[in-house]
DNA sequence: GGAAGATTTCGACGACTGTCGAAGTCAGCA
DNA sequence: TGCTGACTTCGACAGTCGTCGAAATCTTCC
């Protein structure tokens, strides 16, 4: 799990942000971590943008809540968070997901915006 | 919402049960019903047998509890409860959902298994 | 080093959830 | 009419969840 330092000009941090194997997550746990209006929010706005920093995201909650929630997400393995100097970027672990459970999420996604 | 009874054999009951229109159910509300894993479990076994009677469920848990989990299921759409002499039938409302949500609840059912 | 900005963590709060056993309702049958 | 069997509802309990503001952490820039 160690971090690999290259001199791009991208890459600016070491510190661990803890992802789960895919692999390892339950469908139950990731349908758990989609059925929130909020969290469903968050995801169409990822799955509509790609990258977004914690600020780009348009939810009406404090900056806390929102932090609290983008971990649950994170921790269900359905975004990977990539840290960008004092940013960090999230987006979708689409392709691990369609490995994992094949077409659960682009059915969710396709169905958010009832 | 008025219930007609015919003089088939199998109608006799005209107890009230109270099934959402599934127009009217929210995503979020949907995948917090499936979100559970003693839910998916029943969902998997509606999903292989069809029409199935509440004491025919195979779930580690009480009576009241797996009534609990039917309640969660039918108020959020998912199946549909006949009375039948003095037992339940339940199945699920598969049609109906693939109208509001498409493809949602068959990739569920497919990964269940994981 | 120190200040400023982005994000997370902590502690608290009320609300909701899953579980059970006991009691209630309902259908069929003697 | 009353009994039995199938299921639901009630009341209680412990545990989890979503929310906030305050405090802490981390990164960049001066």
């Amino acid at each position: 799990m160690s971090v690999k330092i290259s001199n791009s000009a991208t890459v600016s941090s070491m510190r661990a942000l803890h992802h789960p194997d895919v692999g390892s997550v339950e469908l139950a746990t990731l349908l758990a971590a989609l059925a929130d209006p909020l969290r469903l929010r968050i995801v169409a706005q990822l799955a509509e943008a790609g990258g977004v920093v914690c600020g780009g995201f348009d939810v009406p909650v404090s900056m806390s809540t929102l932090s609290h929630h983008l971990k649950v997400l994170r921790e269900a393995g359905l975004l990977r968070v990539t840290p960008d100097g004092s940013f960090r970027r999230h987006e979708l672990r689409a392709e691990e997901l369609a490995a994992r459970f094949p077409s659960v999420l682009p059915a969710v996604i396709a169905n958010i915006a009832h």
